[in-house]
DNA sequence: CGGAATCCCACAGGATACTG
DNA sequence: CAGTATCCTGTGGGATTCCG
C-alpha cells in the first residue's frame, strides 16, 4: 500500500485505484474523515476508533504523512505531543470522504430495513 | 472483505469504512467505474484490466456480486456468456467513483509535475 | 467463453510488552 | 503521551492448470 506498490499500469480507470490506493487500509478514510473537523492529536484519534490498535494508528498516520495527505506536527515538550492535521491535498478529499460518508449511512439503513423484514 | 468482517464497531466515523469495504479490494473500485459505462462481459472487463489474474476478476465481481452492487447474468448456451452490469444500488456509487476518478486525475498529474521539477 | 481447483507467499493487521 | 519492538496469524492476491 506504501511505497511503489503499483497497482495500475492498466488502462483507463486506474485514477480510480489511485485515490483507493491512497485512503484504502483499514483505518485511513475514517482518519482522514475525523481529520475534516479540524486537527487532532494522537489519543484523540484513538479515542475516536477505539478498536484500532495503537500500532495500526501509528502506522496509518505515517502512511497518510507519506503521501502528503497528512501534516504531523511533534512538540518539543515533556510529555509529548503530537498533532494530526490534513494537509491541503487531504483536505481535497473532502467531497469524497464525505460523500462516502453519506452513502455509508443510507446503506446501513438499507440493511437495517432488510434487517427489520426479516 | 466479504462476509461478515465487521470492521467496525466503533464510534461515529464508521459509516465511511461501509463504503470503503465494498469498494475497497484490489479490483472493485475500477470495475465499478468501468461499469458505470455500461454492462460488460466477462472478458470485456478483462480486457480493460489486462493486470487483473481471472481469478481475481472473477472473486472481485462476484464479491460486489454479493453486496448487492453487481448484477450478473448468465446466458445458457455455448459458448458461455455471463454479462455483469451494476445495480441500482451499485449505480448510486457513481458519484463518488466519478469523484474518486477526477481526483485520481489531478494527483497523478501533481506527481508528474514534481517528477518534471526533479 | 467464463470460469473452478490448487498451490503458494507476502504482508496487512492483531496482541502484547517496553520506552523516552 | 505517543509512540517502538516483537511475535504471530489470516488472507488477499498471484501463477498455473484443468473444465463444460
Amino acid at each position: 500500500m506504501l511505497k511503489t506498490k503499483k497497482r495500475y499500469d492498466c488502462a483507463a480507470g486506474c485514477p480510480v485505484e489511485v485515490t483507493l490506493d491512497l485512503i484504502d487500509g483499514k483505518w485511513k478514510g475514517v482518519i482522514v474523515y475525523h481529520l475534516l473537523s479540524g486537527t487532532l492529536r494522537f489519543n484523540e484519534i484513538r479515542r475516536k476508533l477505539p478498536s484500532a490498535t495503537q500500532r495500526m494508528l501509528t502506522r496509518q498516520l505515517r502512511e497518510l504523512e507519506e503521501c502528503g495527505l497528512v501534516l504531523r506536527t511533534v512538540y518539543a515538550q515533556v510529555p509529548p505531543r503530537v498533532d494530526y492535521a490534513l494537509t491541503e491535498e487531504g483536505r481535497s478529499l473532502e467531497e469524497i470522504v464525505r460523500a462516502m460518508h453519506a452513502w455509508g449511512e443510507r446503506r446501513l439503513e438499507r440493511l437495517a430495513q432488510v434487517q427489520a423484514a426479516a
